[in-house]
DNA sequence: GATTCGAATCGAACTGGTTCGACAGTAGAG
DNA sequence: CTCTACTGTCGAACCAGTTCGATTCGAATC
């Protein structure tokens, strides 16, 4: 394996001086310039990742902490994944994928060892045990996802409060008058998952406002209890004309729920979602639904990330809270509510 | 950040002893080595990757290339990532999570850098530009998918042979005589995909031991393609009783499929497929299934992988083929054949 | 013609670990 | 009582880069 001494030595240089011709960080003559550049192509130089890290205290890594736990949508996830993964590798940084369990301990771990430049974190929580250590240790961190604290660190999100005001005001602006929101399971709000209140608020605000009846709901987030759950909400409300879907395993289970009620959106009952355009596309799903823009955020995360590890520590930026706005991808859900649903008794 | 230096300092002796005393590689008198210890707590000492890796060769890390195509099943794919990415941490290893469509130069660029120990592949396929470069770098590498010429790599794959005739048997058993394989995409199988034909192969050879019509179909891998597809070939073989899928997105899109019929399995129909569980789980899939392991295999990969980076190279084992059995998960998708269908005329 | 400046290059030091060889001290063998 | 062997420790070298300071040389300035 070629070093850089090989290269100098090829070049007929010093090895500070092949340093130099490479790195651009002195002037150096065209002539010892192209030489060295000939002796890397000749001996397939590439410089040695641990050595460079060791002089210059700069990895070109980044260290990607997901909590992926069984009960929220694992697929949903690997969007996330590759937006920060993709985007990493374009700004030219490696992406270590951390999915050890305890994220406070890999967290100092690969801080101390001094094997990332930063953090990109998935999953936030309300309260994240994570966020302490993360604001102390010299790495800077990007959040994907709002918690309750957000000092310190740069935060990515859906805004969900507009997301959840928007699905009612897209049903709203239909005719619809009685909804029906299925949220994430209560656990998954209890462990921090702080996302689902904070769309089932929005809703609950602007159907407030706008003088619409809002019953809202947990569900389970897998079959066979989501099956049932859907049932039983359709039951008990039976002149609802709309479905808001904060769940993506309501989303998925829907289909088979509305046919074997011999139902169809929007003809029966119209359809609004939160789930990725991916996940659409995968499953099928025909509901119009708000973008969750998993790649978009780990994208936005990544960029900040990069610009906070390579830009200038004096000349800091003050941090972000960036919650991007919904966006509705129209599938054609959503329609006038059907009379005959309307007039129905209870 | 403290240095071994400062913990030696601390500990009253010199570099090299505080390093044997951590390492255990000369034998360190015990009063020495629990005051060493003793400074590293106190210090937070923890050993900095890029000096380790120089000074050893060692990088602990191990590096994960994907190939994740838009028209293959994505979601699929994160249990993969996950199983290589857990027993890798269990084994004190890293994961550098690779996305780079460009797989080649990903893997020449981490081999020649030396930032990885090693490699696991995901997603091989029959003739992978990636495996004459992974023979050749110094680094060992694991396969999960099975390529064409597995020479001097380690593979470890489902057998999708075994797993088409057990699918044909469990049909065959519960007396079905003619039955409709739904198959991934052309143009996966083109670009690679051989465990498509693998699986296909072996169902069409059981099927004729048997003397079982089977009808074999690539269908679309999302909608609306896909629910179109079904569709179709029920309607092209109103006398099929039992349905064989080695397509995900045939196996989520299904259940409306059917809905829409007025069908379900497997009182109309019986349904077998080859898809993960929590796959299943997530989305409720009621059919029973071919599971395909796909975190055993990723851990079986990472096993054989680490054990390869750790053992003695001069008694290298040979290199090993693993085609793990496939093992059905029974969901009560099958039953016998529906009288009605098998009395239907064409 | 001496002085100053900048470009181009080199040598040495530094990053933070591991490991080899040497050496002192002690215990056991002969 | 000497010789050998072993244990415990230290200093120095090494891994492969980057960077600081010094030096040389030619051109421009006064």
């Amino acid at each position: 394996m070629a070093t850089i001494g090989d290269v100098a030595k090829a070049a007929g240089v010093s090895r500070s001086t092949a340093s130099y011709a490479l790195s651009g960080n002195r002037s150096i003559s065209e002539a010892v310039r192209l030489r060295v550049l000939a002796a890397v192509e000749e001996l397939g130089y590439t410089p040695n990742a641990g050595a460079r890290a060791l002089a210059t205290s700069r990895t070109k890594t980044i260290a990607l902490l997901g909590r992926f736990l069984d009960d929220e949508f694992a697929p949903a996830m690997l969007q996330y994944i590759l937006g920060v993964s993709e985007t990493a590798r374009k700004k030219g940084y490696d992406t270590l994928l951390v999915s050890d369990e305890n994220g406070v301990a890999a967290l100092k771990r690969l801080s101390s060892s001094r094997m990332v430049d930063g953090f990109v974190l998935l999953n936030v929580a309300e309260r994240d045990d994570r966020l302490p250590l993360l604001r102390d240790i010299r790495q800077p961190g990007a959040l994907v996802g709002l918690p309750g604290d957000p000092d310190g660190v740069d935060v990515f999100d859906l805004d969900f409060v507009a997301s959840g005001r928007a699905m009612v005001d897209a049903l709203y602006d239909a005719g619809h008058r009685e909804l029906v929101l299925v949220s994430q399971p209560e656990h998954v709000v209890a462990r921090g998952g702080a996302y689902v209140w904070r769309l089932a608020n929005g809703a609950r605000d602007r159907a407030d406002e706008l003088g619409v009846t809002l019953h809202r709901y947990h569900a389970h987030s897998s079959q066979p209890g989501i099956g049932r759950d859907l049932a039983d909400y359709l039951d008990r409300h039976p002149r609802a004309t709309g479905l808001l879907l904060n769940n993506e395993a309501a989303a998925a289970a829907l289909p088979s729920v509305l046919a074997a009620r011999g139902m169809s959106a929007p003809e029966d009952i119209s359809v609004i979602g939160r789930y990725s355009d991916a996940f659409a596309r995968t499953f099928s799903l025909p509901f119009s639904a708000i973008d969750s823009a998993a790649d978009e955020l780990g994208a936005r995360a990544v960029q900040q990330l990069v610009s906070r590890i390579e830009g200038d520590p004096d000349a800091a930026k003050p941090h972000t809270v960036e919650l991007i706005q919904p966006r509705i991808d129209d599938r054609g859900s959503i329609a006038a509510p059907s009379p005959a649903r309307m007039g129905a008794t209870h």
